[in-house]
DNA sequence: TATTGTAAGTTTGTCGACAATCAGATGATC
DNA sequence: GATCATCTGATTGTCGACAAACTTACAATA
């Protein structure tokens, strides 16, 4: 995932000489962090768990040394924390860390939303179709009443905004807070939740980037990101008023169910 | 640095029973990773450098294993690479490194700025003390012309604004972030160097604070990253206007050296 | 002369082992 | 009865070693 592998526009000719994208060789270190954040992302490591490394490291079929390797690295991104002499354990995250989180969050998402309308409009569709996806998925999932596939459905549809929208840099840190963003789930919740108003937000996310509308953009995630807070903390609903609800309701159509709400045209 | 230590407030009495703070026990893997960050913002491993484990681990004084964690660690902060069985090479930064870092500082400061404002009247003014010592370290080493303690006392200036006005999250991330600010300066130039600019920029920072004018500091602290990134890239220092001279302008004194522009009373 | 094949040397990636350390439990003492 | 000391079992932190992989240099061939 840290190998320089973009960068190589569109290459159309593929009996083209040289210019071949180089091979993806990816070390031991990285195979396991990255199962160790599947693991976190899909709740098999909960929050506090203490795990031994020697236990751990036979379940995943190698050594200790690569394994305590990839460790650190969780650690640096802040997935981990590393009790002495006591294994590790999945971070626990604070209602400091889920307002950070969300502050940061709030700082970039936006930004993405810029980058992405700056894109050539050929581009441009391919994103907005790519999320639209996500948001079906969303969609499907609430009707199946399936949290978990909700969940995962939008965790995808912020990593396309990072991976469309952000430097590798950018989509990087992204992909390291939309983990913690689950972490936070997990560590308010006993158990996998989500809030039904999600779908509904999102698909309002799609049209202001269809319609070109990076203010209506920001101020939606902003108001998502508030909600989602508030509801993490299990704050009061709205204070005086409730800025995710005026901004949807601005919305023109007739009132539809929330996991049907349309999508732009030829999404 | 990743232990839980803050969160005690206020202690008074200091002999008071119990209360005692933790003692910070840091492993072996802390201290080599610590060790490695300061050989980087110091310059004595320089961006590119390819580096032997073997070699290194010798010169540390440990083995291979706790170093080859900690170079994970670096690595997940994006200060180091690990090429595939060529040991390790500090990051070089591309241009579009410098913009994403700075990019993030302009959204992460200001709001340093603001938290640091909304802390009590007592505590602000100790923040702005320190502030002003290390802005009055930049006033000297500038007298002095040593860029190198220039440079050091702007990474402990905004290292300070971190641990005031930040969570533990967000200073730790402002810490990566002026490491790479650092690797960016060695990346782009031979030697080491800073702009002239820089202390009265400064200066102008701790004005607006004193002045409790967070849309002031906001509109310096965007406008010297600007230039920052500008002056790194080399590009053309203004194209039509500089907002960074121009908010400056606004500062009503006379004019006076530029290592010498007054801080606000009392610092 | 340019290019390919071969070989040697160096370094990494991985593993196994050892010793220091810590947590938990049991027993002794005031 | 509560607190402290001791013991033990288990786990981590660290190191040394081995084998595989890669780079570099050199030689052979077209």
């Amino acid at each position: 995932m840290s190998e320089r592998n973009s960068g190589t526009g569109g290459l159309a000719s593929a009996r083209q000489v040289g210019r071949l994208a180089p091979v993806r060789r990816t070390s031991t270190v990285d195979l396991i962090a990255e199962r160790l954040r599947e693991a976190v992302v899909d709740g098999s490591l909960p929050p506090g768990a203490v795990l031994g490394e020697a236990e751990l490291a036979f379940q995943l079929g190698v050594s200790r040394g690569p394994l305590r390797e990839a460790m650190q690295r969780l650690t640096a991104e802040g997935l981990l924390v590393i009790p002495r002499r006591r294994g590790l354990a999945v971070r626990t995250m604070t209602p400091e860390d889920v307002r950070d989180i969300h502050w940061l969050r709030a700082r970039i998402e936006p930004e993405l939303g810029r980058r992405i309308l700056a894109r050539p409009a050929a581009e441009r569709r391919t994103v907005l179709a790519e999320l639209g996806a996500e948001v079906k998925r969303m969609q499907k999932a609430l009707r199946r009443d399936d949290a978990r596939a909700l969940g995962d459905a939008y965790l995808d549809f912020h990593r396309a905004l990072a991976a469309w929208g952000g430097s590798e840099r950018l989509a990087r840190m992204m992909g390291t807070l939309l983990i913690e963003t689950r972490l936070c789930t997990f560590s308010m919740y006993e158990h996998f939740e989500v809030h039904r108003d999600l779908v509904s937000e999102h698909v309002a996310f799609v049209a202001a980037l269809a319609a070109e509308d990076a203010a209506r953009f920001t101020a939606l995630i902003e108001a998502h990101l508030d909600a989602e807070v508030r509801r993490l903390l299990a704050e009061p609903e709205a204070a005086k008023e409730d800025d995710a609800d005026r901004l949807l309701a601005e919305t023109p159509d007739e009132p539809q169910p929330l996991d049907r709400l349309d999508l732009p045209e030829g999404l």
